[in-house]
DNA sequence: ATCCGTGCAAAGTGTTTGCAGCGTT
DNA sequence: AACGCTGCAAACACTTTGCACGGAT
């Protein structure tokens, strides 16, 4: 985790952006919630507690920068609000999400499976691949018991009636 | 297409929606651009030139009714506005995206790769998949060979100074 | 002295909502 | 008369921008 954190303060410097507290808040609070997918105003609101000046707008450029420096990946869960994703360590691959469209919840999994159609892709269609993104939407467990048991509720008020 | 068109009708009045002339004129603008991914204003745009009176807020209606009823998905590339893609006829998978990082040009492959990995989530994660979404980012032919003139450009002005 | 990075407020963009009016049933 | 659908304008949510200030080089 600090190795880590090294290693994106190095890539930093490397391209002459300076390490601010504020850039440094941010980037310790993406490492800490590696697993979730924060919103800007989540980071915001999260870095505003060890440092409190901030503003969004800052909040919103550290993002970009790390965006760009490939630290973190924009993504879009169709929520109106983009979310942050830490991108791993030394792996080209980034992990894939089960998005429940009944709770919202959004599960990973760290599976690799697109190294093969990635290159299919680079020999069939001549496109370099720098990135993908794989998504599914459907129900998650929890939620089809859930379905399941208002669906009973509902047939046996139905029979009553 | 008008096979399409009297499919989505059926879809529409199976669920006690109305065929008002402002949907069925989204939906044959849709239809027309099927191989486009419009954003609702350029849908509303185009409804237009057929329908002057439309309004944006009810285009955006009639996509997310077109959305409720599977007719359409809401895809997000990233450049701020959600997108629509019509699905495709009695088929359950979704095309994929080739989207170019510097040209923002938007290729589709039609291949099935996933089928087979929706089975094991459904095993493996007792996740019900209902849809998917498989976009890589990256540098089509085009722009890799315009970056590679520029550079032997660049090189060559280097030499000159 | 210059330049990069910041906070604030204002502006921008895409999308949703409240409401009165209209046409069907 | 009730209801679904519409257009308009206002509201909204998220994000970007302009600008003056402050700190580091």
């Amino acid at each position: 985790m600090t190795e880590q954190l090294n290693r994106i303060k190095e890539r930093l410097k490397s391209k002459g952006y300076k390490l601010t507290p504020q850039r440094e808040t941010t980037i310790r609070v993406l490492l800490q919630h590696e697993k979730d997918h924060l919103s800007a105003e989540e980071v915001f609101l999260l870095v505003k507690e060890q440092f409190p000046e901030i503003g969004m707008a800052t909040v919103y450029r550290v993002l970009d920068l790390l965006t760009e420096l490939h630290v973190v990946q924009k993504v879009n869960f169709g929520d109106g609000a983009a979310r942050f994703d830490l991108r791993q360590a030394n792996s080209p691959h980034l992990h894939h999400h089960l998005i429940c469209t009944e709770c919202g919840n959004v599960e990973e999994i760290m599976d690799d499976w697109l190294l093969p159609l990635e290159k299919r892709i680079e020999r069939e269609y001549g496109f370099t691949v720098t990135d993908h993104r794989l998504d599914f939407q459907g129900i998650c467990t929890e939620c089809r018991v859930k379905e399941r048991d208002k669906n009973k509720a509902n047939n046996k008020c139905k029979a009553v009636s």
